[in-house]
DNA sequence: GCCATGACGTTCC
DNA sequence: GGGAACGCCATGG
């Protein structure tokens, strides 16, 4: 198994209870910003009898990734409700309260800054003008 | 080694 | 604020 998935699962297992992450953090902490296809990818192979919380991973919306009929994400859903984590009507958590580590959505600069900071990447690169 | 796919993310309409 | 388009990294055929 690569390196990677081992890292993916340490920081999943790292994950506090009742705190969330999203995909995309969960890669960077692993050592591979942008690679968070590859975090659901490495989840996805997780077995039942996996110790990795996988529960507590979102998207970057803050919701489950799965159809709310979906097995997966009833389970899902249920855990973390179990952990106190609110989901808002819109079916999406609040990382600003669960998000975890805090200061990846302490507050709404972060984000922002992020952003630019890809922007500027992209600027830079000449893509677009 | 090239092409398609996927529990995603960010930027532009 | 919602949807479409492009980018990302690793895997499988």
């Amino acid at each position: 198994m690569n390196p990677f998935y081992h890292r993916i699962y340490r920081v999943v297992r790292h994950i506090p209870k009742g705190r969330v992450a999203t995909y995309g953090v969960v890669a960077r902490l692993a050592g591979r910003p942008g690679a968070a296809r590859t975090v659901g990818w490495a989840l996805s192979a997780l077995r039942d009898d996996s110790d990795v919380p996988w529960w507590r991973v979102l998207n970057a919306a803050g919701r489950s990734s799965f159809a709310a009929h979906d097995h997966s994400g009833v389970v899902q859903r249920a855990l973390l409700l179990r952990e106190g984590v609110k989901f808002a009507p819109g079916g999406a958590a609040n990382l600003a309260l669960f998000g975890w580590p805090a200061e990846a959505y302490d507050s709404v600069a972060a984000a922002q800054t992020r952003a630019a900071s890809s922007r500027r990447s992209r600027r830079l690169k000449g893509l677009r003008t």
